[in-house]
DNA sequence: GCAAGTTGTCCTATACGCTATACAGATAGA
DNA sequence: TCTATCTGTATAGCGTATAGGACAACTTGC
Protein backbone atom coordinates (compact mmCIF):
# COMPACT_ATOMS: atom_id res chain seq x y z
CA UNK A 1 0.00 0.00 0.00
CA UNK A 2 2.94 2.44 0.88
CA UNK A 3 6.04 1.06 -0.72
CA UNK A 4 6.36 4.30 -2.78
CA UNK A 5 9.21 6.03 -0.32
CA UNK A 6 11.08 2.81 -0.09
CA UNK A 7 14.43 2.44 -1.92
CA UNK A 8 14.51 0.38 -4.96
CA UNK A 9 16.18 -2.88 -4.22
CA UNK A 10 13.44 -3.34 -1.49
CA UNK A 11 10.43 -1.68 -3.28
CA UNK A 12 11.64 -4.49 -6.29
CA UNK A 13 11.44 -7.68 -3.65
CA UNK A 14 8.30 -6.06 -1.77
CA UNK A 15 6.59 -5.75 -5.24
CA UNK A 16 7.99 -9.37 -6.15
CA UNK A 17 6.76 -10.98 -2.83
CA UNK A 18 3.43 -9.23 -2.86
CA UNK A 19 2.38 -10.48 -5.98
CA UNK A 20 3.46 -13.81 -4.68
CA UNK A 21 0.99 -13.47 -1.96
CA UNK A 22 -1.70 -11.84 -3.71
CA UNK A 23 -1.54 -15.00 -6.88
CA UNK A 24 -1.83 -17.50 -4.26
CA UNK A 25 1.35 -18.74 -4.71
CA UNK A 26 2.31 -18.63 -1.16
CA UNK A 27 -0.68 -19.52 0.08
CA UNK A 28 -2.27 -17.85 3.31
CA UNK A 29 -0.95 -19.47 6.58
CA UNK A 30 2.75 -20.42 4.99
CA UNK A 31 6.31 -19.71 6.82
CA UNK A 32 8.10 -17.72 4.24
CA UNK A 33 12.04 -18.49 4.07
CA UNK A 34 13.67 -17.05 6.54
CA UNK A 35 15.52 -13.17 6.36
CA UNK A 36 18.87 -14.39 5.96
CA UNK A 37 17.44 -17.07 3.60
CA UNK A 38 15.59 -14.46 1.40
CA UNK A 39 18.64 -12.38 1.46
CA UNK A 40 20.69 -14.83 0.34
CA UNK A 41 17.98 -16.26 -2.22
CA UNK A 42 18.09 -12.46 -3.68
CA UNK A 43 20.79 -11.56 -3.38
CA UNK A 44 20.52 -8.52 -0.97
CA UNK A 45 21.35 -7.62 2.40
CA UNK A 46 19.17 -8.74 5.14
CA UNK A 47 17.86 -5.11 5.88
CA UNK A 48 16.79 -4.78 2.53
CA UNK A 49 15.24 -7.98 3.03
CA UNK A 50 13.34 -6.25 6.18
CA UNK A 51 12.69 -3.34 4.82
CA UNK A 52 10.21 -5.06 2.06
CA UNK A 53 8.76 -7.47 4.84
CA UNK A 54 8.12 -4.22 6.45
CA UNK A 55 5.92 -2.77 3.64
CA UNK A 56 4.22 -6.34 3.80
CA UNK A 57 3.66 -5.95 7.20
CA UNK A 58 1.87 -2.43 7.12
CA UNK A 59 -0.18 -3.94 4.13
CA UNK A 60 -1.36 -6.53 6.93
CA UNK A 61 -0.60 -9.16 4.43
CA UNK A 62 1.94 -10.94 6.48
CA UNK A 63 2.76 -11.91 10.23
CA UNK A 64 5.82 -11.61 11.77
CA UNK A 65 6.50 -13.25 14.99
CA UNK A 66 9.73 -13.35 16.86
CA UNK A 67 12.15 -16.71 17.03
CA UNK A 68 9.30 -18.33 14.82
CA UNK A 69 9.50 -16.71 11.46
CA UNK A 70 7.42 -14.82 8.94
CA UNK A 71 3.47 -15.75 7.97
CA UNK A 72 1.41 -14.69 5.16
CA UNK A 73 -1.80 -13.70 6.75
CA UNK A 74 -5.16 -14.88 6.10
CA UNK A 75 -6.70 -11.88 3.62
CA UNK A 76 -9.29 -9.64 5.72
CA UNK A 77 -11.92 -9.35 3.14
CA UNK A 78 -12.33 -5.40 3.60
CA UNK A 79 -14.59 -5.60 0.57
CA UNK A 80 -13.74 -3.19 -1.92
CA UNK A 81 -16.52 -0.96 -3.30
CA UNK A 82 -17.74 -2.78 -6.78
CA UNK A 83 -18.96 -0.82 -9.89
CA UNK A 84 -20.51 -2.48 -12.96
CA UNK A 85 -19.96 -1.81 -16.44
CA UNK A 86 -22.17 1.48 -16.56
CA UNK A 87 -20.06 2.98 -13.33
CA UNK A 88 -23.19 2.46 -11.10
CA UNK A 89 -22.11 1.59 -6.96
CA UNK A 90 -23.96 -1.14 -7.06
CA UNK A 91 -25.94 -2.52 -3.05
CA UNK A 92 -24.41 0.57 -1.59
CA UNK A 93 -27.54 1.08 -0.20
CA UNK A 94 -27.94 -3.05 0.80
CA UNK A 95 -24.75 -2.34 2.55
CA UNK A 96 -25.82 0.42 4.53
CA UNK A 97 -22.68 2.54 3.59
CA UNK A 98 -22.50 6.41 3.19
CA UNK A 99 -20.65 7.79 0.31
CA UNK A 100 -20.09 11.87 0.51
CA UNK A 101 -17.92 14.21 -1.80
CA UNK A 102 -15.54 17.17 -1.20
CA UNK A 103 -15.04 19.75 -3.73
CA UNK A 104 -11.65 20.27 -4.04
CA UNK A 105 -11.93 22.84 -7.17
CA UNK A 106 -14.12 25.02 -9.15
CA UNK A 107 -13.50 27.32 -12.22
CA UNK A 108 -14.03 28.16 -15.51
CA UNK A 109 -11.41 27.97 -17.94
CA UNK A 110 -9.83 27.18 -21.00
CA UNK A 111 -9.48 23.42 -21.45
CA UNK A 112 -7.21 21.02 -22.55
CA UNK A 113 -7.19 20.21 -26.04
CA UNK A 114 -7.79 16.69 -25.42
CA UNK A 115 -11.09 17.77 -23.20
CA UNK A 116 -12.16 20.57 -25.95
CA UNK A 117 -11.74 17.85 -28.99
CA UNK A 118 -13.78 15.43 -27.46
CA UNK A 119 -16.60 17.74 -26.02
CA UNK A 120 -16.49 19.51 -30.06
CA UNK A 121 -15.53 22.68 -28.57
CA UNK A 122 -15.01 25.75 -30.63
CA UNK A 123 -11.69 27.66 -29.94
CA UNK A 124 -12.17 29.69 -27.08
CA UNK A 125 -14.92 28.31 -25.69
CA UNK A 126 -14.52 27.60 -22.06
CA UNK A 127 -15.36 25.29 -19.75
CA UNK A 128 -16.88 25.07 -15.94
CA UNK A 129 -13.76 23.16 -14.50
CA UNK A 130 -14.50 20.64 -10.82
CA UNK A 131 -12.37 18.32 -8.96
CA UNK A 132 -14.27 16.61 -6.47
CA UNK A 133 -13.27 13.58 -4.20
CA UNK A 134 -15.68 10.77 -3.33
CA UNK A 135 -15.50 9.04 0.00
CA UNK A 136 -16.99 6.18 1.34
CA UNK A 137 -17.35 5.47 4.89
CA UNK A 138 -15.13 8.55 5.20
CA UNK A 139 -12.38 6.95 3.22
CA UNK A 140 -11.81 9.09 -0.39
CA UNK A 141 -11.97 6.56 -2.94
CA UNK A 142 -11.96 7.86 -6.09
CA UNK A 143 -10.58 11.08 -7.62
CA UNK A 144 -12.67 12.84 -10.37
CA UNK A 145 -12.36 15.84 -12.66
CA UNK A 146 -15.19 16.81 -15.26
CA UNK A 147 -14.79 19.52 -17.54
CA UNK A 148 -18.52 20.75 -18.83
CA UNK A 149 -19.28 23.92 -21.37
CA UNK A 150 -19.81 26.96 -19.93
CA UNK A 151 -23.23 27.38 -20.83
CA UNK A 152 -24.16 24.38 -19.39
CA UNK A 153 -22.24 24.89 -15.91
CA UNK A 154 -23.93 28.12 -15.48
CA UNK A 155 -27.16 26.61 -14.73
CA UNK A 156 -26.36 25.38 -11.63
CA UNK A 157 -23.93 26.57 -8.59
CA UNK A 158 -21.20 25.19 -6.92
CA UNK A 159 -22.98 24.35 -3.98
CA UNK A 160 -25.47 22.45 -5.92
CA UNK A 161 -22.11 20.58 -7.00
CA UNK A 162 -20.74 19.57 -3.67
CA UNK A 163 -23.91 17.59 -2.79
CA UNK A 164 -26.19 16.61 -6.05
CA UNK A 165 -24.75 14.07 -8.64
CA UNK A 166 -23.49 15.99 -11.48
CA UNK A 167 -25.45 13.86 -13.99
CA UNK A 168 -28.57 14.62 -12.29
CA UNK A 169 -27.34 18.52 -12.34
CA UNK A 170 -27.00 18.28 -15.81
CA UNK A 171 -30.36 16.14 -16.48
CA UNK A 172 -32.33 18.61 -14.56
CA UNK A 173 -30.53 21.58 -16.14
CA UNK A 174 -32.00 20.85 -19.67
CA UNK A 175 -29.51 19.11 -21.00
CA UNK A 176 -30.27 16.30 -23.08
CA UNK A 177 -27.61 13.13 -22.00
CA UNK A 178 -28.09 10.70 -25.25
CA UNK A 179 -24.94 8.51 -24.99
CA UNK A 180 -21.40 8.23 -23.46
CA UNK A 181 -18.19 6.48 -24.19
CA UNK A 182 -15.66 5.91 -21.90
CA UNK A 183 -11.96 3.99 -21.73
CA UNK A 184 -10.71 2.51 -18.73
CA UNK A 185 -6.94 1.96 -17.97
CA UNK A 186 -4.46 2.45 -15.34
CA UNK A 187 -2.39 4.94 -14.61
CA UNK A 188 -0.30 6.17 -11.63
CA UNK A 189 -0.80 8.43 -8.77
CA UNK A 190 1.10 11.96 -9.00
CA UNK A 191 1.71 14.09 -5.89
CA UNK A 192 -1.60 16.00 -5.94
CA UNK A 193 -4.19 12.73 -6.25
CA UNK A 194 -2.03 10.80 -3.50
CA UNK A 195 -2.37 13.36 -1.39
CA UNK A 196 -5.61 13.62 -2.05
CA UNK A 197 -6.47 9.52 -1.85
CA UNK A 198 -4.34 9.05 1.08
CA UNK A 199 -1.65 7.32 -1.11
CA UNK A 200 2.14 7.32 -1.70
CA UNK A 201 3.14 8.50 -5.04
CA UNK A 202 3.40 5.86 -7.54
CA UNK A 203 0.55 3.93 -6.49
CA UNK A 204 -1.28 2.61 -9.12
CA UNK A 205 -4.93 3.89 -10.03
CA UNK A 206 -7.57 2.65 -12.15
CA UNK A 207 -8.18 5.13 -14.48
CA UNK A 208 -11.58 5.87 -16.47
CA UNK A 209 -11.92 8.79 -19.05
CA UNK A 210 -15.64 9.33 -19.72
CA UNK A 211 -16.74 11.46 -22.50
CA UNK A 212 -21.02 12.19 -22.18
CA UNK A 213 -22.82 13.55 -25.22
CA UNK A 214 -25.86 14.47 -26.30
CA UNK A 215 -28.51 13.39 -29.20
CA UNK A 216 -27.10 16.20 -31.74
CA UNK A 217 -23.06 14.97 -30.93
CA UNK A 218 -22.83 18.11 -28.64
CA UNK A 219 -20.51 17.43 -25.34
CA UNK A 220 -21.93 17.46 -22.42
CA UNK A 221 -19.96 16.41 -19.99
CA UNK A 222 -15.83 15.08 -19.81
CA UNK A 223 -14.86 12.75 -16.90
CA UNK A 224 -11.35 11.64 -15.82
CA UNK A 225 -11.84 9.86 -12.94
CA UNK A 226 -9.12 7.93 -11.03
CA UNK A 227 -9.98 5.05 -7.87
CA UNK A 228 -7.42 3.47 -5.74
CA UNK A 229 -8.01 -0.39 -6.91
CA UNK A 230 -8.28 -1.55 -2.96
CA UNK A 231 -11.62 0.62 -2.67
CA UNK A 232 -13.13 0.11 -5.75
CA UNK A 233 -13.07 -2.00 -8.96
CA UNK A 234 -14.99 -2.89 -11.74
CA UNK A 235 -17.19 -5.72 -11.90
CA UNK A 236 -19.57 -7.21 -14.66
CA UNK A 237 -21.35 -10.32 -15.32
CA UNK A 238 -21.04 -12.29 -19.01
CA UNK A 239 -23.19 -14.31 -20.67
CA UNK A 240 -21.91 -16.17 -23.66
CA UNK A 241 -24.02 -15.61 -26.40
CA UNK A 242 -24.49 -16.63 -30.55
CA UNK A 243 -24.00 -19.15 -32.97
CA UNK A 244 -21.34 -21.94 -32.80
CA UNK A 245 -18.18 -20.50 -34.55
CA UNK A 246 -20.07 -16.99 -33.83
CA UNK A 247 -20.06 -17.01 -30.23
CA UNK A 248 -18.94 -13.81 -28.53
CA UNK A 249 -19.53 -12.31 -24.40
CA UNK A 250 -22.56 -9.99 -24.10
CA UNK A 251 -23.04 -8.03 -20.86
CA UNK A 252 -26.17 -8.99 -18.29
CA UNK A 253 -28.00 -5.92 -17.52
CA UNK A 254 -27.27 -3.81 -14.44
CA UNK A 255 -29.54 -4.66 -11.91
CA UNK A 256 -31.38 -1.47 -10.79
CA UNK A 257 -29.75 0.38 -7.77
CA UNK B 1 13.09 2.39 -21.88
CA UNK B 2 15.45 0.97 -19.10
CA UNK B 3 15.54 3.36 -16.52
CA UNK B 4 15.62 0.47 -13.60
CA UNK B 5 18.95 1.59 -12.60
CA UNK B 6 17.79 5.00 -12.36
CA UNK B 7 17.84 6.14 -8.80
CA UNK B 8 14.58 7.19 -6.98
CA UNK B 9 13.39 10.45 -7.17
CA UNK B 10 14.63 10.64 -10.37
CA UNK B 11 12.72 7.49 -11.89
CA UNK B 12 9.69 8.53 -10.00
CA UNK B 13 9.65 11.84 -11.84
CA UNK B 14 9.98 9.76 -14.99
CA UNK B 15 7.18 7.69 -14.71
CA UNK B 16 5.01 10.45 -13.84
CA UNK B 17 5.75 12.57 -16.41
CA UNK B 18 6.60 9.46 -18.92
CA UNK B 19 2.39 8.61 -17.91
CA UNK B 20 1.49 12.07 -18.15
CA UNK B 21 2.83 12.72 -21.73
CA UNK B 22 1.16 8.67 -23.14
CA UNK B 23 -2.14 9.70 -21.40
CA UNK B 24 -2.50 13.00 -23.59
CA UNK B 25 -2.25 15.12 -20.35
CA UNK B 26 0.67 17.05 -21.86
CA UNK B 27 -0.05 17.11 -26.05
CA UNK B 28 2.50 16.80 -28.59
CA UNK B 29 4.16 19.85 -29.59
CA UNK B 30 4.04 21.78 -26.32
CA UNK B 31 6.90 23.03 -24.31
CA UNK B 32 7.18 21.65 -20.95
CA UNK B 33 8.26 24.06 -17.86
CA UNK B 34 11.90 24.78 -17.56
CA UNK B 35 13.85 22.43 -15.21
CA UNK B 36 14.34 24.67 -12.79
CA UNK B 37 10.44 25.28 -12.80
CA UNK B 38 9.89 21.51 -13.23
CA UNK B 39 13.02 21.39 -10.02
CA UNK B 40 10.66 23.66 -8.01
CA UNK B 41 7.15 21.83 -8.44
CA UNK B 42 8.41 18.78 -7.89
CA UNK B 43 10.80 19.56 -4.43
CA UNK B 44 14.13 18.27 -6.35
CA UNK B 45 17.08 19.63 -7.36
CA UNK B 46 17.63 20.52 -11.01
CA UNK B 47 20.25 17.52 -11.72
CA UNK B 48 17.36 14.69 -10.41
CA UNK B 49 14.36 16.54 -13.07
CA UNK B 50 17.50 16.36 -16.27
CA UNK B 51 17.97 12.39 -14.99
CA UNK B 52 14.52 11.84 -15.70
CA UNK B 53 14.53 14.30 -18.70
CA UNK B 54 17.20 12.02 -20.11
CA UNK B 55 15.31 8.64 -19.44
CA UNK B 56 12.17 10.33 -21.57
CA UNK B 57 14.76 11.50 -24.13
CA UNK B 58 16.16 8.47 -24.66
CA UNK B 59 13.23 6.19 -25.23
CA UNK B 60 12.43 9.12 -27.63
CA UNK B 61 9.41 11.03 -25.92
CA UNK B 62 10.59 14.19 -25.62
CA UNK B 63 13.05 16.57 -27.59
CA UNK B 64 15.41 18.98 -25.97
CA UNK B 65 16.41 21.89 -27.59
CA UNK B 66 19.32 24.05 -26.41
CA UNK B 67 18.15 27.66 -25.20
CA UNK B 68 14.38 26.81 -26.37
CA UNK B 69 12.74 24.15 -24.18
CA UNK B 70 11.78 20.73 -24.37
CA UNK B 71 8.89 19.79 -26.10
CA UNK B 72 6.79 16.64 -26.46
CA UNK B 73 7.74 14.24 -29.41
CA UNK B 74 4.42 13.12 -31.40
CA UNK B 75 4.31 10.25 -30.93
CA UNK B 76 5.29 7.43 -33.88
CA UNK B 77 2.10 6.44 -34.18
CA UNK B 78 1.54 3.15 -32.85
CA UNK B 79 -1.70 3.25 -31.06
CA UNK B 80 -2.70 1.33 -28.48
CA UNK B 81 -5.22 -1.73 -28.98
CA UNK B 82 -8.75 -1.24 -27.69
CA UNK B 83 -11.11 -3.76 -26.24
CA UNK B 84 -14.76 -3.58 -25.64
CA UNK B 85 -16.31 -4.28 -22.61
CA UNK B 86 -16.38 -8.38 -23.11
CA UNK B 87 -12.80 -8.28 -23.72
CA UNK B 88 -12.84 -8.49 -27.43
CA UNK B 89 -10.48 -7.26 -29.39
CA UNK B 90 -11.38 -4.96 -31.98
CA UNK B 91 -10.87 -3.88 -35.51
CA UNK B 92 -7.34 -5.89 -35.09
CA UNK B 93 -8.63 -7.64 -38.81
CA UNK B 94 -9.27 -3.93 -39.78
CA UNK B 95 -6.05 -2.58 -38.47
CA UNK B 96 -4.19 -5.16 -40.26
CA UNK B 97 -2.11 -5.99 -37.11
CA UNK B 98 -0.75 -9.27 -36.32
CA UNK B 99 -1.28 -11.05 -33.02
CA UNK B 100 0.92 -13.75 -31.58
CA UNK B 101 1.52 -15.57 -28.63
CA UNK B 102 4.63 -16.87 -26.49
CA UNK B 103 4.11 -19.49 -23.63
CA UNK B 104 6.26 -18.77 -20.59
CA UNK B 105 5.18 -21.43 -18.52
CA UNK B 106 2.58 -24.23 -18.87
CA UNK B 107 2.33 -27.40 -16.19
CA UNK B 108 -0.13 -29.10 -13.94
CA UNK B 109 -0.44 -27.77 -10.31
CA UNK B 110 -2.02 -27.24 -7.12
CA UNK B 111 -3.59 -24.48 -7.74
CA UNK B 112 -3.79 -21.22 -5.00
CA UNK B 113 -6.36 -21.52 -2.58
CA UNK B 114 -8.07 -18.41 -4.00
CA UNK B 115 -8.34 -19.90 -7.95
CA UNK B 116 -9.72 -23.75 -6.48
CA UNK B 117 -12.31 -21.56 -4.98
CA UNK B 118 -13.21 -19.66 -8.01
CA UNK B 119 -13.79 -22.59 -9.92
CA UNK B 120 -15.37 -24.72 -7.33
CA UNK B 121 -12.69 -27.20 -7.27
CA UNK B 122 -12.29 -30.16 -5.07
CA UNK B 123 -9.70 -30.48 -1.93
CA UNK B 124 -6.73 -31.67 -3.84
CA UNK B 125 -8.38 -31.36 -7.70
CA UNK B 126 -5.57 -30.10 -9.88
CA UNK B 127 -5.37 -27.77 -12.56
CA UNK B 128 -3.23 -26.41 -15.53
CA UNK B 129 -1.53 -23.65 -15.29
CA UNK B 130 -0.19 -21.65 -18.36
CA UNK B 131 1.49 -18.27 -18.48
CA UNK B 132 0.99 -16.42 -21.79
CA UNK B 133 2.21 -13.35 -22.80
CA UNK B 134 0.62 -11.95 -26.04
CA UNK B 135 1.66 -9.73 -28.79
CA UNK B 136 0.54 -7.37 -30.94
CA UNK B 137 2.99 -6.63 -33.96
CA UNK B 138 5.62 -8.18 -31.88
CA UNK B 139 5.03 -5.98 -29.31
CA UNK B 140 4.09 -7.31 -25.98
CA UNK B 141 0.76 -5.99 -24.20
CA UNK B 142 -0.66 -8.13 -21.86
CA UNK B 143 0.51 -11.19 -19.53
CA UNK B 144 -2.34 -13.71 -18.56
CA UNK B 145 -1.88 -16.59 -16.58
CA UNK B 146 -4.62 -18.83 -16.87
CA UNK B 147 -5.68 -22.08 -13.97
CA UNK B 148 -8.00 -24.44 -16.02
CA UNK B 149 -9.06 -27.90 -13.97
CA UNK B 150 -6.94 -30.89 -14.94
CA UNK B 151 -9.75 -32.92 -16.63
CA UNK B 152 -10.65 -30.07 -19.04
CA UNK B 153 -6.62 -29.06 -19.92
CA UNK B 154 -6.06 -32.44 -20.69
CA UNK B 155 -7.93 -32.69 -23.96
CA UNK B 156 -5.15 -30.46 -25.72
CA UNK B 157 -1.73 -30.55 -25.62
CA UNK B 158 0.84 -27.56 -24.99
CA UNK B 159 1.79 -26.87 -28.59
CA UNK B 160 -2.39 -26.17 -29.28
CA UNK B 161 -2.56 -23.53 -26.41
CA UNK B 162 0.46 -21.80 -28.18
CA UNK B 163 -1.46 -20.98 -31.27
CA UNK B 164 -5.23 -21.49 -30.69
CA UNK B 165 -7.03 -19.55 -28.35
CA UNK B 166 -7.84 -20.63 -25.24
CA UNK B 167 -11.42 -20.51 -25.10
CA UNK B 168 -11.66 -22.07 -28.60
CA UNK B 169 -9.89 -25.15 -27.28
CA UNK B 170 -12.19 -25.10 -24.25
CA UNK B 171 -15.53 -24.84 -26.00
CA UNK B 172 -14.20 -27.91 -29.11
CA UNK B 173 -13.33 -29.85 -25.89
CA UNK B 174 -17.08 -30.17 -24.89
CA UNK B 175 -16.67 -28.18 -22.02
CA UNK B 176 -19.81 -26.07 -21.75
CA UNK B 177 -19.27 -22.04 -21.54
CA UNK B 178 -22.16 -20.37 -19.99
CA UNK B 179 -21.36 -17.90 -18.40
CA UNK B 180 -18.48 -15.51 -17.00
CA UNK B 181 -17.72 -12.95 -14.16
CA UNK B 182 -14.70 -10.38 -14.43
CA UNK B 183 -13.54 -7.68 -12.20
CA UNK B 184 -11.04 -4.77 -13.25
CA UNK B 185 -8.31 -3.51 -11.36
CA UNK B 186 -5.03 -1.88 -11.20
CA UNK B 187 -1.98 -2.53 -9.86
CA UNK B 188 1.69 -2.05 -10.33
CA UNK B 189 4.02 -4.37 -12.43
CA UNK B 190 6.36 -6.49 -10.38
CA UNK B 191 10.09 -8.16 -12.21
CA UNK B 192 8.78 -11.20 -13.88
CA UNK B 193 5.89 -9.30 -15.32
CA UNK B 194 7.47 -6.37 -16.13
CA UNK B 195 11.08 -8.30 -18.04
CA UNK B 196 8.16 -10.48 -19.96
CA UNK B 197 6.27 -7.22 -20.95
CA UNK B 198 9.11 -4.79 -21.44
CA UNK B 199 8.56 -2.30 -18.65
CA UNK B 200 10.02 -0.92 -15.19
CA UNK B 201 9.49 -2.82 -12.36
CA UNK B 202 7.07 -0.50 -10.70
CA UNK B 203 4.96 0.25 -13.95
CA UNK B 204 1.09 0.57 -13.93
CA UNK B 205 -0.59 -2.29 -14.78
CA UNK B 206 -4.54 -2.87 -16.05
CA UNK B 207 -5.56 -5.88 -14.11
CA UNK B 208 -8.41 -8.19 -15.36
CA UNK B 209 -9.92 -11.31 -13.49
CA UNK B 210 -12.06 -13.78 -15.39
CA UNK B 211 -14.13 -16.59 -14.02
CA UNK B 212 -15.71 -18.42 -16.54
CA UNK B 213 -18.34 -21.23 -15.29
CA UNK B 214 -20.18 -23.94 -17.27
CA UNK B 215 -24.21 -23.99 -17.52
CA UNK B 216 -23.99 -26.07 -14.26
CA UNK B 217 -21.80 -23.68 -12.23
CA UNK B 218 -18.77 -26.12 -12.37
CA UNK B 219 -15.57 -23.91 -13.28
CA UNK B 220 -14.03 -24.06 -16.59
CA UNK B 221 -11.39 -21.35 -17.05
CA UNK B 222 -10.05 -18.79 -13.91
CA UNK B 223 -7.93 -15.76 -16.25
CA UNK B 224 -5.80 -13.42 -14.48
CA UNK B 225 -4.45 -11.10 -16.91
CA UNK B 226 -1.70 -8.04 -16.82
CA UNK B 227 -2.34 -5.31 -19.43
CA UNK B 228 0.17 -2.70 -20.43
CA UNK B 229 -1.86 0.48 -20.33
CA UNK B 230 -0.20 2.52 -23.03
CA UNK B 231 -1.09 -0.49 -25.77
CA UNK B 232 -4.00 -1.74 -24.17
CA UNK B 233 -7.05 -0.53 -23.00
CA UNK B 234 -10.89 -0.92 -22.19
CA UNK B 235 -13.69 1.19 -24.30
CA UNK B 236 -17.01 0.78 -24.71
CA UNK B 237 -20.07 2.76 -25.39
CA UNK B 238 -23.09 3.52 -23.40
CA UNK B 239 -26.35 4.79 -23.65
CA UNK B 240 -28.83 6.47 -21.51
CA UNK B 241 -31.96 4.36 -20.72
CA UNK B 242 -34.97 4.29 -18.51
CA UNK B 243 -37.77 6.50 -17.57
CA UNK B 244 -37.37 9.71 -16.01
CA UNK B 245 -36.31 9.55 -12.47
CA UNK B 246 -35.13 5.98 -13.21
CA UNK B 247 -32.40 7.13 -16.15
CA UNK B 248 -29.14 4.96 -16.46
CA UNK B 249 -26.58 3.88 -18.40
CA UNK B 250 -27.21 0.49 -20.21
CA UNK B 251 -24.17 -0.77 -22.65
CA UNK B 252 -24.37 -0.92 -26.60
CA UNK B 253 -23.78 -4.07 -27.91
CA UNK B 254 -20.64 -5.37 -29.08
CA UNK B 255 -20.09 -5.38 -32.75
CA UNK B 256 -18.75 -8.71 -33.79
CA UNK B 257 -15.31 -9.19 -34.85
C1' DG C 1 21.75 43.99 -31.10
C1' DC C 2 20.32 43.05 -26.64
C1' DA C 3 18.16 40.96 -22.65
C1' DA C 4 15.86 37.22 -20.71
C1' DG C 5 15.45 32.55 -20.44
C1' DT C 6 16.69 28.06 -21.84
C1' DT C 7 19.65 23.58 -21.93
C1' DG C 8 24.52 21.60 -21.35
C1' DT C 9 28.39 20.99 -18.23
C1' DC C 10 31.12 20.97 -14.17
C1' DC C 11 31.90 21.40 -9.29
C1' DT C 12 31.52 20.29 -4.00
C1' DA C 13 29.05 18.96 0.13
C1' DT C 14 25.48 16.38 1.98
C1' DA C 15 22.00 12.80 2.43
C1' DC C 16 20.86 8.25 2.05
C1' DG C 17 20.43 3.56 0.20
C1' DC C 18 22.81 -0.53 0.91
C1' DT C 19 26.17 -3.80 2.89
C1' DA C 20 28.24 -6.21 6.57
C1' DT C 21 28.46 -7.55 11.17
C1' DA C 22 27.22 -8.36 15.86
C1' DC C 23 24.18 -9.42 19.55
C1' DA C 24 19.79 -9.82 22.33
C1' DG C 25 15.30 -11.98 23.00
C1' DA C 26 11.78 -15.26 21.53
C1' DT C 27 10.43 -19.66 19.72
C1' DA C 28 10.29 -24.48 18.51
C1' DG C 29 11.98 -29.11 18.48
C1' DA C 30 14.92 -32.77 20.26
C1' DT D 1 16.55 -28.38 29.33
C1' DC D 2 19.34 -27.44 25.67
C1' DT D 3 20.26 -25.97 21.07
C1' DA D 4 19.39 -24.25 16.65
C1' DT D 5 16.92 -20.81 14.36
C1' DC D 6 14.24 -17.02 13.93
C1' DT D 7 13.09 -11.90 14.35
C1' DG D 8 14.30 -7.26 16.47
C1' DT D 9 17.87 -3.86 16.96
C1' DA D 10 22.09 -1.41 16.60
C1' DT D 11 26.44 -0.05 14.57
C1' DA D 12 30.00 1.39 11.18
C1' DG D 13 31.42 2.19 6.50
C1' DC D 14 31.06 2.59 1.44
C1' DG D 15 29.24 4.16 -2.81
C1' DT D 16 26.21 7.02 -5.03
C1' DA D 17 22.12 9.82 -5.58
C1' DT D 18 20.86 14.36 -4.58
C1' DA D 19 21.19 19.36 -3.46
C1' DG D 20 22.78 23.69 -4.66
C1' DG D 21 25.61 26.22 -6.88
C1' DA D 22 28.22 28.63 -11.06
C1' DC D 23 29.10 29.28 -15.80
C1' DA D 24 28.97 28.62 -20.95
C1' DA D 25 26.40 28.16 -25.27
C1' DC D 26 22.28 28.74 -27.48
C1' DT D 27 17.49 30.55 -28.75
C1' DT D 28 13.85 33.66 -28.81
C1' DG D 29 11.43 37.97 -28.63
C1' DC D 30 11.80 42.78 -28.13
Amino acid sequence: MDASLEPLKARRIYLLLRERIASGEISPGTRLASEPALALQHGVSRVTIRRALDSLATDGLIDRRVGAGTFVREPEAPRPIVADFSNMLTHLVEMGRRTGVRLLAFSYVQPPEAVAQALALGPGERTQRSVRVRLIDGQPFSYLTTHVPERIGLTYSEADLATVPLLTLLEHSGALVERASQAISATLAGPDVAEALGLEIGSPLLSLTRVVLGPDGSGVEHLHALYRPDRYSFQMELHRDGEAGERRWSPVPAKAC
